[in-house]
DNA sequence: GAAGATTGACCCATCAATCTTA
DNA sequence: TAAGATTGATGGGTCAATCTTC
């Protein structure tokens, strides 16, 4: 395999980098571990009750909630399985779409959902917002969308 | 349980929060594909191999690896089973501490490493810097380090 | 033939318990 | 008793193949 010359990283594009895998590796690692423990709520289930609550009618299609969680369709297949069997979801046929499912949050689930949101906004003020300014927040979301349009969203 | 009422996020924190998911998602997502398609040679343990290199004597503790990757200690010592057979890494006795185990990166490993590192570089240049101004990554970095103590070192 | 969803095979990570040495 | 490292059990994720409907 070639192995062409390349200019390294510099100074400040390594930190840039190494520092956004760092702060997302422990933020995610303390508020999933938070949610578990005052909630048996791994976060990632967290997200989709959360994104399906603010679905029209609280519900969404598999395959528009994997892409909305940043997961692969068969990882969502499976994570709806644990949340249909817990209670919190429920999977129907889509009106307009044989081939569609419809996954619904139940009134178990927005209760669960309801329970666990203190836990994990302060979570994120603690580990997350309260480091950063006003500023801060602005120009972080302006670099998002520069990097991938869309993604502050 | 108890749910206190709380403050929900504002427009401006949202976008900042999720905007690093979001950017931090697919960046992972896009790096280990090109990584693995090119070299067939997952992102871990590409990170693992480059700590590595740039240890003195090219080899690290156990323990002090995992710290410096962001991985579990069992998830260490379980990669370090693969690069070992592949061949990219030998452990070995500590001289100062007989609990200890010291892994050195062999030259087949670094071989790898330097035959990756294009790929890799292109990647991080692609998919993140290439958005992103000098102003950008210094206020990145500042960013981190209030979030962080330490994350961009 | 292409898209939505699921399944099977497999990879990878963590936690808790264990073993060894300090 | 604590610290370094590994192992067993388990949870959770992806890709490729499959089934159904468009």
């Amino acid at each position: 395999v070639q192995a062409p010359v390349v200019h390294p990283l510099s100074a400040a594009e390594l930190a840039a980098w190494r520092g956004l895998l760092r702060v997302h590796a422990r933020l995610v690692r303390e508020l999933d571990r938070e949610l578990r423990e005052a909630h048996a709520l791994p976060l990632r289930e967290y997200e989709v009750l959360l994104v399906l609550e603010s679905a029209p009618g609280r519900a969404l299609r598999m395959s528009e909630l994997a892409d909305l969680v940043l997961l692969s369709h068969s990882g969502l297949t499976r994570l709806a399985d644990r949340l249909e069997r817990a209670g919190y979801v429920e999977r129907g046929p889509c009106a307009t779409d044989r081939r569609g499912l419809l996954a619904r949050l139940t009134d178990k689930g927005a209760e669960r959902l309801r329970e666990a949101r203190p836990t994990h906004l302060a979570g994120v003020r603690e580990w997350f917002l309260s480091h950063l300014s006003g500023a801060d927040l602005e120009y972080l979301a302006g670099a998002w969308e520069r990097v991938d349009p869309g993604a502050s969203a």
